[in-house]
Parts: C-alpha cells; structure tokens; sequence
DNA sequence: AATTTATTTAAGTAATTACTTATATACTTT
DNA sequence: AAAGTATATAAGTAATTACTTAAATAAATT
C-alpha cells in the first residue's frame, strides 16, 4: 500500500495510469507523450510497476504496459473502508458508479 | 486531488488520519502517538489540512483535529472512476461495502 | 502579573526524489 | 556484421520533503 500511495503522489504518473486506462502502450509512445526525457518516463514506469499497478512486457524491440486496475481499485477502496468505515458519501459514490456501469452495459 | 495524494504519500500522515477516523483529537494526543517531535506532527497536520482531508479548531488551550471523511472518499473513488471506468473489481468491492454498512445498521 | 501548558512558526540540515546526459543492452533491418 | 531503433541503467545534480531545535504566541493557573 506504502508504494501505491507513493506512486500516486506524482502527476507525471498518474497521467501515465491515465494513459494506459484505454489502452496499451510501448514505453516510447507514453515517453512521447510528456516533455520530460525518456529515462524519466522510464524511471517513472517503474515506480509504477514496483507498485504493482503497471505490468510491463516485451516483444520484440518494445516493451508494452498495461494497465492492472484491480491493484488500484483494491487499494484505494480498501483504504478508503479501512479509514472511513461508515461512508455515507461513498455509499451514494458507489450507487453512482454502479448506475453508470449499468448505462454503458456492464 | 494533487494535494489529496501528495498527502496520503506518508505513512505517519495515513495514521493520522486512521486515529481520526475514530475520534476528534487534539495536536497533542495526536503527537503523543508519535516518535516525533511535537511540531513535525504539526506540520503533517497542516499537510493534511491543506490537503481538505482533516479540520481544526482551536478551543480554549487545545486544538482539535477531526476528519473531513467526504474529501477522501470523493477524490479516491472519484480517482478510480477516472482510471478504471469498467471496473469489475470496484463493483465487486462495493457490493462488499455496501453488505458491511448494512450489517453495522447503516 | 508571572509561570506553566499547548501549539505553531522559523530556520537550518539531512534524506529523498525527480530530473539530466551519457552509456549499455538488445532487438531489427540492411 | 554493421547501423539504426527502443529501452534501460548509471552517475551526477537540483529541487523537494521530512525532520530537528529554538523561539514565538496564546490560553490557563498560581
């Protein structure tokens, strides 16, 4: 949980997650994606793998990631219940959620 | 919410937060819990208030700090949302907190 | 009014984190 | 096998963060 939280305390990684929610991605193509230099990005999807919330793979010259959104959501859903055991707002948060999954057919 | 994150990044400012999640304390108690000194706590506490997640207020000698549970909950399901929009782990976890806060008469 | 108690602010330092450029490794193409 | 492309590692530096002790502020007690 230690290195979730680090993970997410930077806006350079979460734009990466944000990145990779709709789909994956060779490390150039997100390195392309932000000003910083590519052993930066690099650094930074490794923050995000030792974090358990990336997975990388190679193939071929490229190395993909992809997205692990169960470490996410367990994670922060966890904590979330573990801090605030009776959440009102999260109780109507999650109604909300629900409902939209249920529009786009879920 | 880059606030939020940069200040759930601390393991002694999640403990914080997990003292308040179960009474309002004073920057005292709060430290008294600690190895640290008196005003390191305190500026974890500023962190946090900065952040919207805790409130204080001053009475008489004393200070006391109680949690803002919405903050958390809005930014971090909020956060998931974002990232994981077809979440089936989320739904899962919510069906979960959803059953618990019926148990507990909520 | 002087002293004690609770807390914060200030100022400085050590530790950590986020970058940079240069170099190494490993595939792919010629 | 030589050259080019994709990525990571290494090494160094700048910026940030997490502490420390000392001093300031404010309320309570004597």
């Amino acid at each position: 949980m230690e290195r979730v939280f680090q993970a997410l305390a930077s806006t350079p990684r979460r734009k990466i997650l944000a990145y990779l929610a709709h789909a994956e991605l060779s490390a150039g193509d997100i390195a392309a994606r932000f000003e910083m230099s590519k052993p930066a990005v690099s650094q930074h999807l490794s923050v995000l793998e030792n974090a358990g919330l990336i997975k990388s793979e190679k193939r071929g010259q490229f190395v993909f990631y992809r997205l692990l959104p169960d470490a996410l959501t367990n994670v922060l859903n966890g904590y979330v219940q573990e801090v605030c055991p009776v959440s009102r707002p999260l109780k109507a948060e999650s109604r909300a959620i629900a409902d939209k999954q249920r529009q786009s057919g879920d």
